[in-house]
DNA sequence: CTGAAAGCGCTTACAG
DNA sequence: CTGAAAGCGCTTACAG
């Protein structure tokens, strides 16, 4: 079966239209007989307007269905109400969940949200400096190389928040940011899977922020912690190469033909779900011959058989947390909140259990 | 464990630093002893410049790092390359994979994207006309009643492009749009199962753009119509309330009481994610008692166990062309090219087979 | 081929 | 409390 697609470009009710000019602040002015400057007082809240001039104002605003021209108000006050996020990626889960967290939150507080997707090819700087353009805030997702470096390129001069991994304990990040603890998060985990009776944990990572310069990310550090601190020592870890079910699979095949493996962390819940699948296709039961645990929750992790246990992530409340960072930048006065979100949470489902259960 | 999130607000390399003026064209003007009209007129690739003259005005744009400032570009020429696509989701996969074809396409274009989410809670018609206020164009997501109703009240001056479900025969959308063929795939996968010697086919729906005014979207009418050719009485549809696992879940529960039930065919595949974690808790064997077939091909449903039987959807073709749609009506003498995308695929894989196998 | 003028729709001082 | 002026950074005719 392959059914094509179909497409209606029927323009009868499109650009054929003519396009009437929409009302100005001049034709509020002559409706209501004042000044325009005097419309821009009412539109902006200004005290000193008697309250008939406003009133007049108002229900001229009211007749002529007026709207400010945002651009135009952008250009004569300086002010973007806007910002726009920078990110490799907008499908994968702690992606999309923290671009909804910052959605919300500028929706919340009447900013419009831009969306540029870093790619290798394009080049950086031009793309950082095209997003300064536009006006607004920069708010930069910085999960992964691509958007770390574009957080070290963001112009000084321009308004900045970003959301990145853990960083290095005693380092911070180049522009105010948010971060959840994923290197305490990884060394919780890690420990759950060594109190169960497991004699090692083997990890299966993410590509990091950190990148080749320094391969190892704040996962891959609780990880390695939480073995050390129970004096084993951690074996090489496996994968780093991406972040899908299928590189999961992959490295899943290789681990389930090590007899001795009994617990795997992954970076993240696609990796995991991969080496489910391997698991299976091994013939190695989970949790009883093998142990797996995710990374983040995402939304279908509860549902697979068996159930994935795996760490919660708060992508959105991070998001949010980043949004009001910026907002806090952009308008002097507004501070940022005490970041509320929630940490961390490790779910345990069915996937882990005891050595041998 | 509970690991609370940590913040960075050192604002050092914030707001801090004087924002110092970026480079107009009356600057470049004045480094390269010509008039702004000049410079502007070089910018803009117009032919009638001496070689040397523009040299000269693009050593300077070089050396002073402008960059043409869009927000003027924009309230001065009237045209702004740029649009927001409207709405209401944005990690649901369907949406998400929309969403990101529709930014690669206006990425290649050179047009900056904007997102509006689209929320019971806003007035629409304010929603929709702050979205026109910033320029550029609409691109709606329709596939549920909000987006529907979005596409409805699209001011008619301001150029739109959808995608859609597939519309009923006959009819098209308010405005230029495109879609896949939902009935058709949903025909032949309906189709499918009764091949496989399944006697009936339940229909577990997700809501659809039609809502409550007329229940029965493209997939359900498809699914219908299979089996009315094949002389059966199509049982009550199941769902309609949601899009998630948990429906699907909830749901499920309620197929699997019933031992008559051998196939179902699900609106999307985290319903049927939902459906196979019901049947696996009811102790039903997929395929061997009952298949399942799901909607859409998320990334995920090739790797769950059993591997899911499913509709391959393109949604990334779907909004490059509905770009396509929206940049022709943006620039005149830009006509949309033919629809390329595929069509809509039945990928088989594990759980579904025949009856009884 | 290039410059001087007017204007896009708004705001921000400055007067009264 | 309200109006007249200048300007945000660019473009689009209009002159030369």
């Amino acid at each position: 079966m392959d059914v094509t697609g179909h497409t209606n470009s029927d323009s009868r009710s499109g650009s054929a239209r003519e396009p009437r000019r929409a009302a100005s602040i001049r034709d509020v002015a002559r409706a209501a007989g004042v000044s325009y400057q005097t419309v821009s007082r009412v539109i902006n809240g200004h005290p000193n307007v008697r309250e008939e001039t406003r009133h007049r104002v108002e229900a001229a605003i009211q007749s002529l269905g007026f709207r400010r021209n945002p651009t135009a108000f952008a250009l004569a006050s300086g002010v973007t109400r806007s910002l726009t996020v920078l990110t490799s990626n907008t499908t994968l889960h702690g992606y999309a969940a923290t671009l909804q967290g910052v959605e919300e939150a500028a929706r919340a507080a009447g900013y419009a949200l831009g969306v540029k997707v870093l790619t290798p090819e394009d080049d950086l700087d031009r793309t950082m400096s095209s997003a300064a353009a536009e006006g607004g805030g920069l708010l930069v997702i910085g999960f992964d190389p691509l958007g770390a470096a574009a957080l070290e390129r963001a112009p000084a001069d321009v308004p900045c928040a970003a959301v990145v991994e853990a960083p290095p304990p005693g380092r911070t990040p180049p522009r105010p940011a948010v971060w959840a603890d994923d290197r305490e998060a990884a060394r919780a985990a890690t420990a759950y899977l060594l109190e169960l009776g497991h004699r090692t944990v083997h990890y299966l990572a993410i590509p990091t922020s950190v990148g080749a310069r320094r391969p190892e990310g704040p996962r891959a550090q609780g990880w390695r912690a939480a073995l050390e601190s129970a004096g084993i020592t951690p074996p090489d870890p496996h994968g780093g190469t991406g972040w899908d079910a299928q590189v999961g699979y992959d490295e899943g095949r290789r681990l389930a033909e090590d007899p001795e493996i009994t617990a795997i962390l992954c970076g993240n819940d696609d990796l995991a779900l991969g080496v489910l699948r391997a698991l299976h296709h091994a013939g190695r039961a989970v949790p009883g011959d093998v142990s797996v645990v995710g990374f983040d929750d995402a939304p279908h992790s509860a549902f697979l058989t068996p159930a994935l246990t795996t760490v919660r992530m708060d992508f959105q409340g991070l998001g949010r947390d980043a949004f009001a960072l910026l907002h806090g930048q952009l308008e002097s006065g507004h501070l940022p909140p005490e970041p509320t979100f929630a940490g961390t949470d490790l779910i345990v489902r069915e996937s882990s259990g005891p050595v041998g259960g």
